[in-house]
DNA sequence: TGAAAACGTTCACCAAAGTTAAGAAATGGC
DNA sequence: GCCATTTCTTAACTTTGGTGAACGTTTTCA
């Protein structure tokens, strides 16, 4: 599990036995059932996740309905606004299957920085990096129709579309389960005539 | 100008005078005539800006049409892809208006970071913060409709409505022109009855 | 294993956005 | 100030998504 964590960490620098031990002994990992809920709307908690193995989403409850906005998957980090502005969330964070975590927060990250400063300068430079890939993404939607969406998302994750429930998926493309179940029907139509 | 920069700054950490000489030392300022193009798709760049008076707008010509996905304003940073991933840009940046803005790039980063590593920190934190408030905005675009989002906008940057020509605003709502002045119109009927 | 719940698809109908086109209004440059 | 260009609006028509409901299938778990 901690090579899992070494590998990614080594996309950008290369770490001394000492920062790995350092890690090692901060390092909290989690292991948690499909369904299981990290967080709550009105509750808070500084703790970011960092997903190992599995795949979490974030969800709303608008109008009684469900609303996921966004998946986790292998190597993705999830920091909830939650952790960032000391306030208590206004969605869920919850596994879609099986998962394990990495959990942080600010008194370790504290911890990781003041010994070994590059680490601070890594984080610097995966948060602008995450924000431009989101960025990019953003655009792609603004600019893009439902279908067009979705047969993006076929190319770019299709492991996406194996491991989550349509209805989580429409709503993650901005859409109802039910229109989601026409556009693909409707595709198909397309590609048989 | 510089005031305006110090403002920002002193709302995460405090400056020392020789802090403060630093940057102005380093500050490279550039005021730009509105419609003025700082960036266009395949050129390389490793700028980034921030945005001192004005406003500036990320747009892309897709099947000849011009689709603009993000707008800049006081106090608010850029840092194009292009400028992270060492890769020609995707699209245009351009001036809305007559703007100053404060340049920066990865050398005169480097620099600063390296004589105060507490500005370092700042942009992590920076960083971190924008891209929180780029996920709720991502998240709330997904979870609502064109109108909604419109009449969300008239409430959180009324601004951007006077001073942007409707047709960039439609495509930052994720809909054509046309739709918008309908839509407009629609709102108008509902309140008029 | 069997009943209940959750999930996915389909349908008919309605509402809203895309498309195409025309014309009015505002803007900019000379 | 005047002409050309850009921007905004309106309208008719097409396409697509939302809604409510029904129905078969799968999952869950007691």
């Amino acid at each position: 599990m901690h090579d899992l964590l070494f590998d990614f960490i080594s996309k950008y620098i290369s770490l001394t036995e000492d920062e790995k031990e350092a890690i090692v002994s901060l390092a909290m990992f989690r292991s948690l059932k499909k369904g299981a809920i990290l967080l709550r709307p009105g509750e808070r908690s500084n703790d970011a996740y960092f997903v190992l193995k599995g795949c979490i989403r974030i969800y709303y409850i608008i109008d009684g309905e469900e609303k996921t906005t966004a998946f986790y998957t292998e190597m993705e980090a999830l920091t909830p606004h939650a952790a960032v502005n000391q306030s208590p969330s206004e969605y869920y964070i919850s596994c879609v299957t099986d998962t394990i975590v990495l959990l942080s927060n600010p008194d370790t990250e504290a911890e990781i920085f003041s010994k070994f400063p590059r680490f601070e300068s890594m984080c610097r430079v995966l948060a602008e990096e995450v924000l431009i890939k989101q960025q990019i993404n953003f655009d792609e939607f603004k600019t893009s129709s439902p279908e067009q969406r979705y047969l993006n998302l076929l190319q770019k994750r299709p492991d996406l579309i194996q491991r989550v429930p349509q209805h989580q998926l429409a709503s993650y493309l901005g859409i109802k389960p039910q229109s989601l179940s026409r556009l693909r029907a409707r595709i198909l139509e397309k590609n048989k005539v």
